[in-house]
DNA sequence: GGGGAAGTTTGTGCTAGAACAACCTATTCG
DNA sequence: CGAATAGGTTGTTCTAGCACAAACTTCCCC
């Protein structure tokens, strides 16, 4: 794909903040659209810095990420492709509050802040969809707080895998493997955790039957231990 | 204040979401409004209950909780007077995603959840001011999760305090006195602890006189000890 | 192809803070 | 007023999980 030939029209028309769009609509917002690469370990943007941009994520994953004033690093949160990032300017902020680094290879498109109020204005749906997904972020926050405050390591280690393989997998013969580069120490920045902790969990899980892991690597074999470690119900899906 | 008379303009026309309008504008939204109170210890609305109205708190302070399958309970924030509650409508939500009670006599405004949409578009600067208060949720949140993960327990403690602190208190000649009943066992839902640990805390401050405690009261008389505790700069006000 | 570098495993303390228990004190209300 | 109840303190025990260390494995690239 090049950036000098115009953008197709179907990078974006089943997105959902897009997806209510006329094709004329879509495509007024991909002309105005940057689209830019970022390689595996680049700084899509920075926590602190002035937002004046929001991303969409063609292709790829990214990790955001927060750090405290004594060096200890959180996740946040994955994004996947197809979601927005960096929509502070939703939110009425100035600054972004995390940083956002590409886990692998990463396509992405930008605009420029100053247009974040042109499409809530005149594209209908957008701002529905926008919000909803803000609305979303909020109550995963706030599980993941109930989370931190009641639930035992284990169980958040569990919940952490859990939700990647289903936000973020693809189906071996050997079961769910989550489809980027996963190091124990994100997976204990992600839970509040050490890495050594993680380490010998994932042993023990290996032992069992329930995960297949390796270097970088984690694959869910299991689904329904896991979830009965996560002390989810088995028998719900997704 | 008797609900049969109409309510006064001057209730609302200084709080944020509102501070922009016209006083027709502010008549409009208070004739459309419902006064309600409130006494200490009931429920306001209740968590996964459809979200059929929003409210506004004019006087009193509430106590916004979640409760785990397990029936763990965590106090996810405390809304004080001229606080809108329960927007989840604002963010695409159907469904409360947490209970409010209130803590003490509250004496609240709501409209039904339908008018939402009305006021975001009536309304100018209402929705630039909510979802900045959104934002501000979000980023409270985030702090939150930045917390629990990254520090210990007497750090979070004393944030929690500190928080309440600025947020509500009276000063009096001890000090700062949080101004509403707040229990140990309060303190250990903030904070994700236990509340013989949190009794712990405030006895070895009480020593130190970086507090000064009794039943269901807090008062913080060295808030710049409180804050060093806090791993905060003591010198940075607000 | 060999030497880093990055990631992982595992062993051995050790301690923050949870759990439980027992008792104490302030409030409330019949 | 006096019993019941809600809230608070403090002692003791115990363990989940952190900290540190050391060795091992996989990958990368010069």
């Amino acid at each position: 794909m090049s950036s000098l030939r115009s953008l197709d029209e179907n990078l974006i028309s089943h997105i959902p903040p897009f997806r209510k769009l006329e094709r004329v609509d879509i495509r007024e917002i991909l002309d105005a659209a940057t689209p830019k690469r970022f390689s595996a370990g680049q700084a899509i943007f920075e926590e602190h810095e002035p937002a004046e941009r929001f991303f969409l994520l063609l292709d790829g994953h990214v990790r955001v990420i927060r750090t405290t004033a004594s060096g200890d690093q959180v996740i946040a949160r994955h994004i996947v492709s197809g979601e927005l990032m960096g929509i502070a300017s939703a939110i009425g902020r100035t600054t972004y509050p995390a940083s956002a680094v590409a886990i692998d290879d990463c396509l992405v498109l930008f605009w420029p802040t100053s247009l974040w109020k042109t499409f809530v204005e005149k594209y209908d749906g957008f701002a529905t969809e926008t919000y909803k997904t803000v609305g979303e972020r909020i109550s995963e926050a706030n599980n993941h707080i109930l989370e931190l405050a009641t639930q035992q390591v284990e169980q958040r280690v569990a919940r952490a895998l859990l939700r990647l393989a289903i936000q973020s997998s693809r189906i071996t013969d050997e079961g769910m493997e989550i489809d980027f580069p996963l190091t124990r120490q994100n997976i204990s920045e992600m839970t509040g955790t050490t890495l050594y902790t993680v380490s010998r969990l994932l042993s023990a899980w290996e032992k069992q039957g329930i995960v297949n892991s390796g270097r970088k690597k984690v694959i869910v074999t299991e689904m329904n231990k896991l979830k009965t470690l996560a002390d989810l119900d088995p028998m719900a899906d997704s």
